[in-house]
DNA sequence: ATTTAATTAAACCAATTAGTCTAGTTTGTA
DNA sequence: TACAAACTAGACTAATTGGTTTAATTAAAT
């Protein structure tokens, strides 16, 4: 049966709002505030404002490990097709909400990643822990004959998942999906034996 | 003569303040004491936060337009390594301060980009001031067939700055600029003809 | 059934936030 | 030299910040 109030539940929200307002723009009341929640249970789960961040970056970086698992692994389609599929459901992703938003990981790396030792740490582990997903499915690619060679896998799925962050600050600038869209067009045709 | 305190050491402190440390996370009064002024002439000068923030976006991207003009109007070079020459310099500026803070202008738009109207389209304008200048380069190469043209120079300049920008969240979270390296050789080996 | 630990609840705290206000000072101009 | 405008100065305000504390309640273990 358990309390009444659930950890993964808390983390969600927090998910939501850091997400889409950033860190310092948010205060634990806002947090308390959505998940309607009191303080004292807040700070019963999460021992401090940082510490809620980390297990929320890890709480996110599953859910997008197992997305990634899940379109990388779908054999009915050449590896290299299944890697630029996944962009282009990251790319849906980000249209529900119209370009707010992003990535969390990339959010939290640009804000905190120069400030907090512990996010950085965090963010670190996660962001490679994706592109060794990714690196895989490259070397598939290239053993195919489908991707360049003269870079490793891992450079190029290094390059692919930096690269796409990078479209994320336009994204929000301009509310469109238009750069992500000739960004990946471009990557993927570079990257093209 | 003028008064005791001027308005563009104001914008340098901001600039540096900013960078390095975001703009939520940065309270009026951390300015104030870092550029020893009183909070009277502070809002003198400003109107808000935000106007302030607006007009350090602003003197920002004046700084970085002339560092662009300055290294892509050098003849001595050839267009394509004037481009790559200027993005080693910019890795050179981020070694200085051992790689936190960036670029002000992509801090700012994933940031804000989707919470601050006024500051969304103050980056959009500027970033593309810069495109434009870069995008002129490129078209130089690609007539003098250094850079491939089944891209518009204007697509390929917006990729290599997005790109660039995509490298500042590894670049804060690993402290070093072996990534940045990595993308300026890929990149510039994937545009050339 | 009793004990212990986990959880819930919210009042409370010191520090900080952006911004205002009032008063005095310096400046360029008439 | 008179005067208005620009500027300097910092005390002050109302709201919010992350976090603490104390007490009541609930759940699981004995």
């Amino acid at each position: 049966m358990g309390y009444k109030y659930q950890k993964e539940e808390i983390l969600k929200i927090g998910y939501d709002t850091f997400r889409k307002k950033g860190y310092h723009n948010v205060g634990i009341n806002e947090i308390l505030k959505n998940a309607n929640i009191p303080k004292g249970s807040f700070y019963n789960f999460f021992i401090s404002k940082e510490d809620f961040a980390l297990q929320v970056i890890e709480y996110y970086s599953n859910w997008k490990r197992n997305l990634i698992e899940k379109h990388l692994e779908d054999k009915s389609k050449s590896p290299y097709h299944r890697i630029k599929g996944f962009y282009e459901v990251l790319i849906g992703i980000n249209e529900e909400d119209k370009f707010s938003g992003g990535c969390l990981l990339n959010n939290m790396a640009n804000e905190l990643g120069a400030l907090s030792e512990p996010i950085s740490n965090a963010t670190d582990k996660n962001f490679l822990s994706w592109v060794y997903l990714i690196a895989d499915c490259v070397k598939e690619a290239q053993l195919l004959g489908e991707i360049r060679d003269d870079y490793s896998s891992y450079e190029i799925a290094e390059y692919l998942q930096a690269g796409f962050n990078g479209t994320f600050s336009r994204m929000k600038v301009t509310h469109s999906k238009n750069f992500m869209e000739k960004w990946l067009k471009m990557s993927f045709e570079f990257i093209k034996v």
